[in-house]
DNA sequence: CCCCATTTGATTGTGCACAACTAAGTTGTG
DNA sequence: CACAACTTAGTTGTGCACAATCAAATGGGG
C-alpha cells in the first residue's frame, strides 16, 4: 500500500498534463482573484464592487441599455445582472425602467451621481496599470491572448454542450 | 442634447486608460469564466466543481494535508474550504479529523473513493488543453505571464493594504 | 381572433470568494 | 502554574456566477 497514495504505478504522459492542466487554468483564476483584491481596496472608496465596476464602465461609454445588450457586453445573464442592478439603484447610481415600446425590455440609465461617478472613476485605471508592472504593450498583448482564449473556449464549451450532434 | 452621454468634453489620457483597464482585467474574468464552463461540462460526469477538482488535484499530488496548507496551495482561505471540503467529505471522497499532535489542525485525507476518482480525472486535462487550441508551450508563457501578473498584483495589494505606513 | 413559440427579466437554489469574527488549542514568559 | 500572544478552523454575512424555472409580453400563423 505505502504512504505515497498517488503518483504511483504507471502514470503515463496523463500526469503530466495533469500537472500542467492545473497551471494554466488556476494561474488564470489566481490571477483573476489577485485583481479583485486589488480593484477591491481602490472602488472601496467609490463603494463599488468590481463587477459593479465592470456594468458602470459600460454605462459610462454607452450611456443607457436594456439589461439583455448589458449582459452581452459583460458576458453576464440576468441571474447575475438582477440582483446586482438593484443594489446599485439602491446606492442611487442607475435607474431602471420598463420600456414602454416593450414591456418586455427593462432599459438601465445614469443618474446624475451615477454619471458624476466617472470622474472619480479615472484615476483607477492608471493605478491598476501601475499594480500590474506590465508595460503597455505587454497588457495589449497578454489580452489578445486571453480573448483568443476565451472564445476558443466558448466555442468548445458549446459543442461540447451539444456534444455529437452532427447536425447534418 | 446629443445622444453620446459621456466620453465628450475633455477626456484627457485617462479614457484611453480607462477602456484598455477594462480589457485587461475584463479579459481575464472573462477567460477564467469561460475555463469555468468548460471544466463544469467535464467534471460534471466525476461529481466535482471546479474548485473541488483542484482540492482533488493538491490532494492526489501530496496525499494528505492541514486544512492551512491546502489553502497555502490555492491561495484560499478558510471561510472557502471549510464548507467546500465538507461537500467532499458528504461525497465520500475526503475525510477531515483532526491531528492528534495538534488539536488545531485538521488533516484532510482522500478515501478510497476519493483516491480512485484519480483514474477518471486523468481524461480531464487532454480535453482541457484540446479546447483551448493552444500549444504546450504557449500555454506554458502564458502561465508564466499570468503568475508573473499574480504576483505583481500581489505585491500591490499588500502594499495598498497599508498604504503609506512608512514604518520608519 | 386564438394559439403558440420566442424573447426578456426576474426568481430560486447551489456553490465559490472573502472579510470579520469566534472558539479552541498551543506556546512563551514570568 | 498563570496568563497573554499567537495559530488554526469554523461561522456568519455579503456579493458574484450560473443553471433551472417562471411569468409576462410580443409576434406570427392558422
Amino acid at each position: 500500500m505505502t504512504a505515497t497514495p498517488s503518483t504511483a504505478r504507471q502514470d503515463p504522459p496523463e500526469a503530466g498534463y495533469l500537472r500542467l492542466d492545473q497551471q494554466i487554468c488556476f494561474s488564470l483564476n489566481a490571477a483573476s482573484r489577485a485583481f479583485g483584491s486589488v480593484y477591491r481596496v481602490l472602488l472601496k472608496d467609490l463603494g463599488l464592487t468590481y463587477p459593479q465596476y465592470l456594468v458602470m464602465l459600460v454605462l459610462w461609454e454607452h450611456g443607457e441599455l436594456p439589461v439583455k445588450a448589458l449582459g452581452q457586453h459583460l458576458r453576464l445573464d440576468s441571474g447575475t445582472l438582477s440582483p446586482l442592478l438593484k443594489r446599485l439603484e439602491a446606492a442611487g447610481l442607475v435607474r431602471r425602467e420598463r420600456s414602454a415600446r416593450d414591456e418586455r425590455s427593462v432599459r438601465v440609465h445614469l443618474t446624475d451621481e451615477g454619471a458624476a461617478l466617472r470622474e472619480r472613476a479615472l484615476l483607477v485605471p492608471r493605478r491598476i496599470a501601475a499594480a500590474t508592472g506590465f508595460g503597455l504593450d505587454e497588457i495589449s498583448e497578454l489580452r489578445e491572448r486571453l480573448d483568443r482564449l476565451t472564445d476558443a473556449l466558448d466555442a468548445a464549451a458549446t459543442a461540447e454542450g451539444q456534444d455529437g450532434v452532427d447536425p447534418r
